[in-house]
DNA sequence: GATTTCCTTTGACCTATGTCAAAAAATGAC
DNA sequence: GTCATTTTTTGACATAGGTCAAAGGAAATC
């Protein structure tokens, strides 16, 4: 899915709005296991993943990585935080495997929110989606048993399942990596 | 807090754009315990808590509540996923003390959303302010002790965490009264 | 101010899931 | 194809926190 093919699926811009905004976005190969932003940094950058797919994680007081979210096809990838309110992210990003992204700066984008009403609601509505993705990541965690929470994993996210190792996917879940180990059976 | 004193505090509005945005809203006293939206209903009305504070929940399959957020003074109270994409609410809304409120509907806020450029970039980081807020919930629930997770609450919500009854506590920590009860001791 | 109802604490016991360690399997490098 | 590295599985054991039940306290109602 191209950016543009993505910005057109939530608000109806015309094409000129359209060229304008793509001329923002810089499209990136990137290979496998790079890590875009590391914890601590502030991150500057917004990436859409056209292909390939990424996660954020952060590494914990006893050096183990917890996977914090992954980011498919057609998402926007970022530290959320970090990007919006310029603050060091509490996250590593990480591209899982050869990818094409498309990247734009904190300060380009702010300047389409400010120029187009309709980016601005798009930057809204993509906003209330991912709140929407969090809240049930949430649920999934706070109130369901280790199985359950596989099965959230295997609905929200079915490409990414079967393609990245189990310990990430552990971690994400919150589970050790031996307890998914014994539920996948 | 007013509900003006809010908006301007989040972004530059004019008097007679407050004037405006503020004639869509409607105070309505609150008392104790109402439930302002009902699990399964299509949530119409966005809440801006000027005084009080409430709280969503759900009931789970046992029958027993389950917290899903507190909203504080100066926060806006609806369940954001019914409210936006206007689909069945998982949660009940409840005032847990008798409160002030400022109501408006969807159609008026979209309504403002459109009018008001400013009105929209309000909205994207409201919902991104709630976003960081949810992840922050998420991280204390996925990695941390119960005895963090209170020290969480006690630091996001200072002056709820001794107002609501435990078991509310309890259940929005992901944790049983009972372990709840010794830790605080 | 007595009664009822709701909320909190305490105790005894149980279980899902964690941890540690080692074996087995899969993947990648040469 | 062989060796080295990484990933996954398995087993034995430990524990945080859950459940159930009952007793105390607080607070609302009459």
């Amino acid at each position: 899915m191209s950016i543009t093919e993505f910005l057109s699926s939530i608000v109806p811009f015309t094409q000129d709005e359209l060229n304008d905004i793509q001329s923002h976005f810089k499209k990136e190969l990137v290979p496998k296991n790079q890590i875009l932003v590391h914890q601590g940094d502030i991150c500057k950058t917004l990436y859409f993943m056209e292909q390939g797919m990424g996660r954020s994680f952060y590494t914990n007081e006893n050096g183990k990585e917890i996977t914090q979210w992954f980011f498919g096809i057609g998402k926007f990838m970022t530290s959320a935080d970090s990007f919006f309110q310029q603050t060091p992210s509490l996250y590593n990003l990480e591209v899982l495997v050869d990818s094409v992204v498309f990247s734009i700066s904190k300060e380009d984008i702010d300047q389409l929110f400010a120029k187009y009403h309709k980016m601005e609601k798009l930057g809204r509505l993509v906003t209330t989606e991912m709140l929407t993705k969090i809240v049930n990541k949430l649920n999934a965690i706070q109130f369901q048993t280790a199985k359950e929470r596989y099965d959230y994993m295997l609905a929200e996210f079915p490409q990414i399942a079967y393609q990245v190792p189990l310990g990430h996917i552990a971690s994400y879940l919150g589970m050790s990596q031996e307890t998914l180990s014994r539920i996948r059976k």
